[in-house]
DNA sequence: TTTTTTACTTTGAATAATCAAAATTACCTG
DNA sequence: CAGGTAATTTTGATTATTCAAAGTAAAAAA
């Protein structure tokens, strides 16, 4: 079995892959940022990763994750993301501080366990802040939901995910009834100003930076 | 914080030593084989954990833990053993495999997490196998209980602990309804043949071997 | 008491993961 | 294209943990 360490890198590479919309290579110093370390680190351990055959590793250029190593880091992220879910609904823990918990808990959660989570949850498809649940194979649907930095005006939007696990920011957001499944308008951008207001339903309009705003993702309300 | 390692380490030389009643040192021997290391790798790190304080040892006698090292070693022991109850009660697992689970996640539970299982639980004082749950501050007493193999005959008793986390073990004395709350007698005493048998309430008696027999620990039934 | 056995410790070496700092390469900028 | 900057890789070392095998001490047997 991977080492903690192995799954972290294994994990770090996917998400900054898709973040970065699937296609290109993850560069060395996004890589060693995102696992913690420094980049020579990050180059030794990226070329016993290679070695492995769980990704490639084109020198001065990036990686990106084999099959075998994306499977590995669908398996962290399934586990990383069912725990989440399980401590918020079962043991009713705080939405903005979950994320740290499972952080530990990927690692050591055995399949057995998972599969009790799994089924006591209803085999959810989505984390409390919208990331979706990676199933044993693999799917991994991409949805076609946008930022609200990007999405259309005036038009009632609702909120699918929250792409941010700062506990300060996650508080912020819920304050604002800024959470998955919330139904919202913008009702002005700002250009200029480098923000845009929304109105969730019920709620006072706020107004967030670009920045923040490109981390709810939202689509058309249907 | 202490490593896993040093975890596993502390809880051991914990175990053994009440195992022992408390008095003498354990030996290095013991403590490598529960670790599960060579004599050698125990040595190197006893050495290192009386420098930090957490245990005396006496080169060729053995180890025992200072209050330092105690402390540290029933906040594991306690995490072990909610966690153990939490997957029995509350996600309904296997009697018999709930040990080697805990054996991961007593590593990487925090306190948050912990505490809210604690709650959820109703603050118990015994995991499924009947071993006491310590508490933030210490007590942890020492029950009047004793092993079935020199427990008084014909007397109804009850069980209150099973010392052993084979899972094979565990589930034969599952079948055989040897489990903490059980009350039973034991009608016969077989010294030279080395067994004794015991008849639970409500269920055909069966023979134990004295090894077997010393395992469940039984009080008289008040 | 001498011998043998058993338990324990020491020694030398390996692996996984890491860092700091020096060396290299690639990329811009003028 | 030359020069400089930023990203990356190399190098040399360190820490934690481990093992195998050789050495030593203490206990048991003779």
């Amino acid at each position: 079995m991977p080492s903690v360490t192995v799954e972290n890198y294994l994990k770090q590479i996917c998400l900054e892959q898709t973040r970065r919309g699937g296609d290109g290579l993850v560069p060395m110093g996004r890589l060693a940022e995102a696992v913690g370390v420094t980049p020579g680190t990050a180059t030794t351990m990226v070329k016993s990763l290679a070695e492995a055959d769980l990704l490639h590793y084109a020198p001065r250029a990036g990686v990106e994750l084999t099959p075998a190593g994306r499977r590995l880091a669908h398996r962290v992220l399934r586990r990383h993301r069912l725990v989440e879910l399980f401590l918020v609904e079962v043991l009713h823990m705080d939405w903005a501080e979950v994320h740290e918990e499972a952080e530990e808990l990927e690692h050591t959660i055995s399949d057995k366990v998972l599969d009790r989570i799994d089924e006591l949850l209803g085999h959810p498809t989505a984390d409390p802040h919208g990331s979706p649940i990676p199933r044993a194979d693999q799917p991994l649907v991409h949805d076609d939901s946008r930022g609200l930095d990007t999405a259309a005006e005036h038009q009632p939007l609702t909120v699918v995910r929250i792409v941010d696990h700062d506990p300060e920011f996650l508080r912020f957001a819920e304050a604002h009834g800024l959470m998955p499944g919330t139904t919202l308008r913008i009702t002005e951008r700002l250009p200029h100003a480098d923000a845009v207001t929304v109105e969730p339903d019920g709620q006072t309009p706020v107004t967030l930076g670009t920045a923040a705003a490109a981390r709810v993702l939202v689509k058309s309300a249907s």
